[in-house]
DNA sequence: CTGAAAGCGCTAACAC
DNA sequence: GTGTTAGCGCTTTCAG
């Protein structure tokens, strides 16, 4: 037979207890003008029961559900999970429950019924954590509905009216190649991501830039693009070596790619950091232990979770105590460096993990 | 001023249709009885005005929500979010929402906030996806209160009238502890994950059973604890040394502790596979570029997870059809192994991708 | 074929 | 202090 759900409800409690229904709300929301003895009597009722108020049934009523949509791509992979920990996380101490969508691709651009299944469960607010890639941002200034909820954007190119939270990519970027050019190299090569992903670009450019205001000229020679897989590493990095032979370090746009890269380059005969060094990113918890241990830049994804989901609230807030909507900013969180063997040409390195 | 949520409702489609409300929920429902024009029309002032029925207000008195709860922690490790990804995928696929909870800690015991909050939702089903670890299933068979909706269980030992779905880690450790045996290794040590793990004990005792068949002792000087961290595997594997001296090969519980080994392997000057063979557990993906190549145990995470939602809707429906409650069953689905360098002493290496 | 009435579980607004 | 009425957005009877 069918087991029908044995929830109790505010009626059940309300006649149990004598009272009505009313005054059982009163009691589970908190309120005053409810004499102690009610109170107790109710609430020992509610216990007896094991009742639960129905957070839908409220949502309703309140027109507020306490529930924020997370659309996010690719949660295999390190850095989507990772950032959809902090927003867990971060959610879940606010207060808030998690409606999670994941897109099977990473560059869906037919968003429509994403946000309209978030919408329909009345979701305050929607954090889009999906990469920014090729065009799958053509839709955000013109959806062909009024959301009527707050969006916050993760890991996008700033956008004015748009609240964006990001690891600051570019200056991760340059940290990178600014320490290579401090150990003493000179000429860098890189090995990017794939170019529609705009983290990829902005890694990309902060290296050239780098360079150029350092007075290095920079072709088209000195890059390759890879897809951020390891095997991808291996091809880029041995396109670099025939078309760049000069090279003498690397940035590499993942730690992925590094790690093939590392293996690639000791293979061929070459020591590092002695003859080339070589620079991550992300900082994987692996990578302190590649061969040798990789200098790598830090994401710290948790606190850029953490901001998105209180910029979220924050805005949530605001509407809905009628105050001025927040004018959207965007926040670029610093990521930072971290030195290991890999790239340490010019310190001592016995005094270092290894 | 408050924005206040903008969604149209069946009352709104209802007054521009000049209809009621009533032969709106037909049209949205796809039922027959309404004539073509008046479906038509309807249609039309749904399309015009961006209509979207609440799924909360279904949910309500409709007793369904068509959304599930998952329970889940360490999302920031690759295992459980491979998982996550392929229950949400899967679940999508079915045409069921996800609610998401990260526990922030694995060994937490203190559930009954978690069910309350799913339940209050009026999830119509469970998948509780944290490891067991220590006594953090205490609570499986006496729950305080009624949960009143199917729990299915994710990587737990496998309990009568409970639906368990995990990979079989034990087959998966005499796979790897078989094909060392089979590579012409005779004293094969152990790394384990911390024991109060389910799987690490699974993946120990596979070892320890697998050898003794074989016809060898086994003694507690031949395994080390780990804790699954790349630091925690060279400490173990120094520790073996010592204890250890004629291993001429280790079973490593995962793939992280691995790597690690690997390196320190090496760094005593040993060869790697001639000296020492390897294998790993997990393969994570960048498993075929350490060096060398790591052979290791492949868990499906996303076939399990698939499994997982299809047993929990089989149960839902057949509940909501008034059938009888499905048998829990538990299913355990075997890894398989995969070969690379690291443990393949006497194939020629030369075929081998490296 | 279509509409009216009742109600899912709860709370806001008002009585008393 | 406490109860009554109405209604969140929808669907399920049951009339007509």
């Amino acid at each position: 037979m069918r087991q029908k759900a044995v929830r109790s409800t505010i009626k059940e409690v309300a006649s149990v207890a004598g009272v009505s229904t009313q005054t059982v709300s009163r009691v589970i929301n908190d309120r005053p003008d409810v004499s102690p003895e009610t109170r107790k009597r109710i609430q020992n009722v509610i216990d007896k029961l094991g009742y639960q108020p129905s957070a839908l049934a409220r949502s309703l009523i309140r027109q507020r559900s306490h529930t924020v949509g997370v659309v996010t791509a690719g949660l295999k992979y390190i850095g989507p999970s990772r950032t959809l920990s902090g927003i867990a996380l971060a959610a879940e101490e606010a207060g808030y429950s998690l409606l999670l969508k994941e897109l099977p691709r990473f560059d869906t651009n037919d968003v429509a019924p994403i946000f309209q299944a978030l919408l329909s469960r009345h979701v305050d607010g929607i954090i889009w954590a999906v990469p920014e890639i090729g065009e799958n941002r053509k839709w955000v200034n013109n959806l062909p509905f009024d959301v009527g909820v707050p969006i916050v954007y993760l890991t996008m190119n700033p956008q004015e009216n748009i609240p964006v939270v990001s690891i600051d990519n570019y200056a991760g970027g340059k940290m990178a190649v600014s320490h290579l050019l401090e150990q003493g190299y000179r000429n860098i090569g890189h090995i990017s991501g794939p170019v529609d992903w705009w983290e990829a670009r902005q890694r990309m450019m902060a290296w050239k830039d780098t360079l150029k205001d350092s007075g290095f000229e920079v072709g088209d020679n000195q890059w390759a693009e890879g897809n951020w897989s390891s095997a991808s590493g291996i091809q880029a990095v041995e396109k670099l070596f025939e078309q760049y032979p000069e090279m003498d370090s690397i940035f590499v746009a993942n730690d992925q790619m590094a790690l093939s890269v590392l293996k690639a380059v000791t293979k061929k005969g070459l020591r590092i950091p002695d003859d080339i060094g070589i620079v991550g990113f992300d900082n994987m918890p692996e990578s302190a232990y590649f061969r040798p241990p990789l200098t790598t830049i830090q994401q710290d994804q948790y606190n850029v979770a953490r901001v998105a989901v209180e910029e979220m609230i924050k805005i949530i807030e605001a509407d809905w105590q009628g105050l001025d909507r927040i004018t959207p900013k965007s926040i670029m969180s610093p990521p930072t460096l971290v030195v290991r063997q890999s790239s340490l040409r010019l310190a001592i390195t016995s005094s270092l993990p290894n």
